[in-house]
DNA sequence: CCTACCGATCGGTAGG
DNA sequence: CCTACCGATCGGTAGG
């Protein structure tokens, strides 16, 4: 499948030049001299620049759910499953997600609007069901009295936006370690909804 | 000063576009189609698209350093001043400041990667020495056994990225005022840190 | 603020 | 994957 691998390498060149420069403002030129090929050359492997960016933030709009799915099902399995466990593992998941791969995990943050008008709404629709989810946790621990009394909205908001926000600073290479991050960020996400 | 009002309409309009396609996704036509001139028309009042960009990121760090200044000044006067009173007095200015104007926000916290290299470096600056700030905050509150013990690093780009968040989703004609949100956020922040 | 215009670059196609 | 090429659009200038 040497044409799968080229497709994946296109991506992950894509990716790190998205995030850097955004969809914009980066050129297929870009994209091509990166892979050391002709501008033109990129279209023996793609359809368009618009085919990558989707390529991308789908993946990753699947990787997300999948996390959040897998890491529910695990919570839920424990005898002591409250919210507060719940909610620790969809953090660390999601945030596991991001620090896998940042370049897309940025993509899809930030560039999901650069997408056509169709890809946008369903991309728009999958985030507002997986927003809905995070509601609804911390919806059932405030009414449980697990959290504190909060705007379910406003604290999901803070939430989200808290943790896709490792994409503009996280890099691999750093001081701080995946797993570190992601103990760090289920804790401070736990305390803030805490009575 | 006519020329004063033309620039600032222009700031404005372009603040608008910025923040929906992006500064590369937005072409100086799109500004001057926004104002019904010509899109060559523009350069009688600035003298290139990146000096818009500048003008609106530039006036922006000045709002959110001086808001922060006279916020800790204020909750420095007051007899009860403790870290907690600090941080929720700079998480309301910080919220405020957004809110009052989430199209330069949001320009502000997206865009300044697009500006030329210099002033991009400047910029880089001024975002560090505001989050050392917050850090320092931080670590204060850690240390006299206020807030509970976290990595001030960690913890104060959590609560950045979380306050940053807010251009990504908040509308001036939606549901959440900008009052309750300030309070919401300075609510959620402070128990985030909270032993 | 307009018309007329500039060279450069854009995403993409044809045909090998 | 390459060369050659396309029309459209880009940011910006000249000269009123």
């Amino acid at each position: 499948m040497v044409e799968t691998t080229r497709r994946r390498e296109i991506e992950d060149v894509a990716s790190s030049l998205f995030r850097e420069r955004g969809y914009s403002g980066t050129s297929v030129r870009d994209i091509a001299r990166a892979l050391d090929i002709q501008g033109a050359s990129l279209y023996a492997h793609v359809a368009s620049k618009q085919d990558v960016l989707w390529a991308i933030v789908d993946r990753m709009a699947t990787r997300f759910e999948a996390a959040a799915d897998a890491a529910l099902e695990v919570a839920d399995a424990e005898p002591d499953a409250d919210p507060g466990t719940r909610l620790a593992a969809l953090v660390r998941a999601h945030v596991g997600v991001i620090t896998d791969d940042v370049e897309r995990a940025s993509v899809f943050v930030h560039e999901w609007r650069s997408l056509s008008t169709e890809r946008r709404a369903e991309i728009g629709r999958r985030r507002d069901d997986y927003e809905r989810r995070v509601r609804t946790l911390i919806a059932e621990g405030s009414a449980t009295g697990t959290f504190t009394e909060v705007d379910p909205v406003v604290a999901a908001a803070y939430l989200l936006t808290a943790i896709n926000g490792i994409v503009s600073w996280y890099r691999p290479d750093g001081r701080v370690r995946p797993e570190t991050l992601a103990d760090a960020y289920a804790d401070i996400a736990l305390r803030s909804v805490s009575p």
